[in-house]
RNA sequence: GCCGCCAUCGUCUAGUGGUUAGGACAUAUGAUUCUCAAUCAUAUAACCUGGGUUCGAUUCCCAGUGGCGGUACCA
């Protein structure tokens, strides 16, 4: 066995457990996901919540449940287990502090017993002589023996590392290639704090080391961070990582991280929303990342399962990408579009009944929006309703099939084929060329004869036609301005599937009924 | 300020030392249609600027400009 084994690939997300997932963590959550699967490798689940303040109960719970709602699962973590654990960075502490102290020892890092106070003032006298805003280094020179004996005699301290003031380090990012950073821009960083904490770059090093992390996928911000953790590697004599840096996600103007304010929603909002998860994949593995040109299809829509195969990080951009909220949509309405009858309306009930109505962790978390309220009183008007009578629902749902965007929209697009009355007012007749009494009068003269092509139950659309066209012509009507009336009549709105369809599905006794309750309203209006 | 990275249609991107620079979204127009959508067809639209290297650069190099990021006892 000299030949050397190709070590499996092994990738850890390194969520805080705040609670939330948003649109560019998702996606983070899904490269990791994406480069683990693409390879046979391990998605590992490992939680960083060594920051005391951000600590929320439930947090986790709430990220894995939409993570699986998404598709996206672990290999390896807290709930899951595995060799390498435990996965939560807080039952770790001794870990950090035996390698922190080792460190000291090792004369790589040292006790620091600067107060919050010297702090903050040296960096306000360095911000008004316009220097540099770092630690001075008060406490590297103090005399180890001296530092110890502070220490154990219960001074409070932090641990800091030791960093070279000159030279520089150098190492290879898996995407951006070569990086050099001068040493003089990296300060001697907090290792471990005074509550015994580890800060963030400390404990990742230890933990990727000891759990075998071969890929280490962390946005952008992170690269010119990343010679501390080579600092690290060096001072342990570890081999480090390969580095991938993903590009960032960025607001739709361009101007800074996708954020809150500008457009990014909560993960799961977008399913509450309507949005398929593989869809919502679609689009964010899109932004910043491109198939093998021999992998690419023309109509870029994917699902998971179809990337997991196609997935290469050697085809990651190098650029920030905006996010685009239209083209989303888009893709969202192509998956919709490759569902067929049976299956989108399997998925619209389940959206209706779990993501609208159910209630889940991460609400405790995550931002509402008023569209959530009111789609939430929708459903629950119509959703009785759908479920009353499945095969009608279907019927109603296959005429709107090609035109939806995102599940939200069904119950107003379906709400005709449902409502006793509908709640018109002028506008919902409007057209250049009648008046109410002769839209009534219109009405009154095509009823028989739409009776006598219809009541049949053929749904002949020659005879169809022939009623309406041909009562336009002995009026002396435009044949639309007719087909209008018929249509603000029985759908109550000016835009409408073919109308045909829609009779078909509910039947001309409902359409008809619709059409007298037309011709009263206008007759009132006068 | 300092440091790092990046730069192809409005947006996401493909691609190349010699191409009619390709696709998708968006936009516009036409066909179709009872309306809307869909569909089909078409159109508009890009290699940041300036220097090199080269017979030839969008492609390689340098500089500028612009954008983004970093500069914590946050991650």
């Amino acid at each position: 066995m000299s030949d050397k084994i190709k070590k499996q690939v092994r990738v850890r997300a390194a969520p805080s457990p705040t609670g939330r997932v948003h649109t560019g963590n998702l996606r983070t959550f899904l490269n990791d996901y994406l480069t683990a699967k693409s390879s046979s490798g391990v998605n590992i689940l490992r939680v960083e919540d060594t920051d005391q303040n951000r600590k929320v109960e439930g947090g986790l719970e709430a990220i894995l449940e939409t993570l699986k709602l998404f598709g996206i699962t672990f290999d390896e973590g807290p709930k899951q287990g595995g060799d390498y654990g435990p996965y939560i960075q807080s039952e770790r502490l001794e870990i950090y502090q035996e390698h922190a102290h080792k460190l000291v020892e090792m004369g790589h890092a040292y006790y620091c017993f600067c107060s919050k106070e010297r702090l903050d003032e040296i960096r306000e006298k360095q911000r008004a002589n316009k220097m540099r805003i770092m630690y001075d280094r008060h406490c590297r020179d103090i005399d180890p023996k001296e530092s110890k004996k502070r220490v154990d005699s219960g001074d409070p301290y932090v641990v800091r590392m030791k960093f070279p003031t000159e030279g520089y380090l150098e190492f290879t990012d898996e995407i951006y290639g070569k990086i050099r950073v001068n040493n003089e821009e990296i300060d001697d960083m907090v290792l471990l704090k005074s509550d015994g904490y580890p800060t963030y770059h400390f404990s990742v090093v230890i933990d990727d080391h000891l759990m075998e992390i071969t890929h280490v996928l962390r946005g952008r911000e992170y690269l010119t961070q990343t010679t501390r953790d080579i600092f690290l590697y060096n001072a342990f004599g570890w081999e480090p990582t390969k580095w991938v840096h993903v590009p960032l996600l960025l607001n739709p103007d361009g101007k800074g991280k996708l954020s809150k304010r500008k457009g990014a929603m909560p993960a799961l909002a977008y399913l509450r929303k309507g949005f398929l998860p593989d869809a919502v994949l679609n689009y964010l593995v899109l932004a910043g990342w491109a198939p093998k040109p021999e992998d690419a299809k023309k109509d870029e829509i994917y699902t998971l399962d179809e990337l997991c195969k196609i997935f290469s990080l050697d085809r990651m951009k190098k650029s920030n990408a905006r996010y685009d909220q239209k083209k989303l949509e888009h893709i969202n309405s192509m998956h919709i579009r490759r569902l067929d009858i049976d299956t989108l309306a399997e998925k619209v009930l389940n959206w209706a009944d779990n993501y609208v109505l159910g209630d889940f962790i991460a609400d405790k978390f995550d931002d509402h929006f008023d569209w959530e309220i009111e789609l939430k009183e929708k459903v629950l008007k119509y959703l009785p309703k759908w479920k009353a009578d499945l095969d009608y629902f279907k019927k109603a749902l296959a005429t709107e099939h090609e035109r939806l965007t995102v599940f939200s929209e069904i119950p107003d697009a379906l709400n005709f084929f449902y409502d006793e009355e509908f709640d018109w007012d002028d506008d919902d007749w409007r057209t250049q060329n009648h008046d109410f009494n002769e839209l009534a009068d219109g009405l009154e003269k095509v009823l028989p004869r739409l009776d006598e092509a219809l009541a049949d139950g053929s749904w002949d659309h020659e005879k169809w036609e022939k009623a309406v066209r041909g009562t336009a012509d002995e009026l002396g009507w435009k044949h639309g301005d007719l087909f209008l009336a018929i249509r603000s009549a029985t759908t109550g709105r000016l835009q409408s599937p073919p109308l045909l369809d829609c009779f078909k599905v509910m039947g001309w006794e409902r359409a008809r009924g619709l059409i007298v309750n037309g011709i009263d309203w206008l007759k009132n209006k006068k």
